[in-house]
DNA sequence: GCAAAAGTGTTTGGCATACACCCATGA
DNA sequence: TCATGGGTGTATGCCAAACACTTTTGC
């Protein structure tokens, strides 16, 4: 009889588990997240939200981030770069009941994108961190997070080598940086740093696009995100 | 019907949700971690693992965490230093079933525990990483996780001074440094470095323990952990 | 007086910072 | 020829790293 009641307590224990994904991109230098519609009348109708979904029984919650990010656009590449943000379980976050979401933070190149992707659908939008306010559920808090997460992996990893296309210019990668640490840096010291560090690697290629001077290509140097203080 | 087949479905989309402590302490200059027994036949019968339980319906992952940490070794301070550390997900990292379990890292000072705590008894024991091995579930790689983020916090935060008792001395301020980053500090730099960072301030007390000169006594400055660069 | 840990200063080199001008191109 | 962004070098100061001897105590 004590473990009877013991099994029944024990089935009163479960959650529904549910995946977030803070999906980010830069678009003419400006950081970008990805929003899909929530309709979830009586709390949120015509509400945005983060791409999200829940976590079926056979997939891990990786499986399930990448499932998500998939489904929710149409990527032009075989490799995309995320990781585990963190887990909120607040009781009320979701108001239907006890949804516990493990969010990830997922970046990708703005020209990996699928043409429909690029623009404002109904299925989802890019919009700029300050404009992403106002979310469904804790989504507030989960683009917080990430917006922080993706800042500080920026000052200390190369994690930004996935948010650019394999060739770019240093002026490009300048204001990458600058958009994502919010931070006038010097041009020069910038070269330097990156070049000492043998992070990246000129192409001897130049590319024009204007009535100006054409700027040398680079790549990244290495394929892994690389723990190297970059600024 | 379709909703009802919806219904169905999202009804089967649950999972256990657990937390996993990985406590950690240092003991005469060696970091600890507390392992508790785990009997669960067949898999694992007469093993060990990582303090942990389930969460309850009506609590967050942080409380589970708070009550499991409390409940697993008696702790003579109000405060206690933890922060979630990851969530596994694994399919089969529970042989019964579906559990998915938020991980944490929660560190205290060795004076702060209860005189029953601090020796080994049925309830559970205190040992060193490497000693920390062949454990139930997937808890070898919490554990590793939890040493690899404890020794990034260690570089680039004070979040040692919850592994101190609130007064202690340089040199075994710099043995705990030692023992976590597994390196050898220069004990002229070390000292330089924390007093130009305002991070410890002297007491104006010694220690005597031994046929030595007797040590000066400090306290870290400030509340939080700050995040700084320490080495 | 001796063993054992505490405590202290200087030199060196590398790197971050700050800063201003010329270059190549399209219009 | 001019407007636009691309590209480069140097001087300064700070700080990390390396390194060895004196001090205080208990026995």
């Amino acid at each position: 009889m004590k473990s009877q009641r013991k099994f029944a307590t024990e089935h009163l224990r479960f959650a529904i588990l549910a995946v977030d994904i803070a999906l980010m991109t830069v678009r003419d230098g400006a950081l970008m997240i990805r929003l899909t519609p929530v309709n979830r009348p009586p709390h949120f109708p015509n509400s945005k939200g983060l791409p999200g979904g829940l976590i079926e029984p056979s997939e891990t919650a990786e499986e399930a981030a990448l499932r998500l990010i998939r489904d929710r656009a149409t990527i032009c590449s075989k490799h995309i770069y995320f990781e585990q943000l963190y887990t909120f379980s607040e009781l009320n976050r979701d108001p239907r009941g006890r949804v516990v979401a493990v969010a990830y933070l997922a970046v990708l190149p703005w020209e990996d994108l699928a043409k429909e992707d690029q623009e404002d659908t109904n299925k989802g939008w890019w919009v700029t961190i300050p404009e992403a306010t106002k979310l469904a559920y804790d989504h507030d808090l989960i683009t917080a997070v990430a917006v922080q997460r993706l800042r500080s992996r920026a000052r200390y990893t190369t994690i930004l080598r996935h948010l650019m296309p394999t060739e770019f210019t240093l002026s490009e990668l300048e204001t990458v940086y600058e958009s994502i640490l919010k931070t006038d840096l010097d041009k020069r010291n910038f070269r330097k740093k990156l070049l000492k560090l043998k992070a990246v690697i000129p192409l001897g290629r130049k590319k024009k696009h204007g009535a100006h001077r054409p700027a040398e290509l680079y790549r990244f140097a290495g394929t892994k995100v690389e723990e190297i203080e970059i600024i």
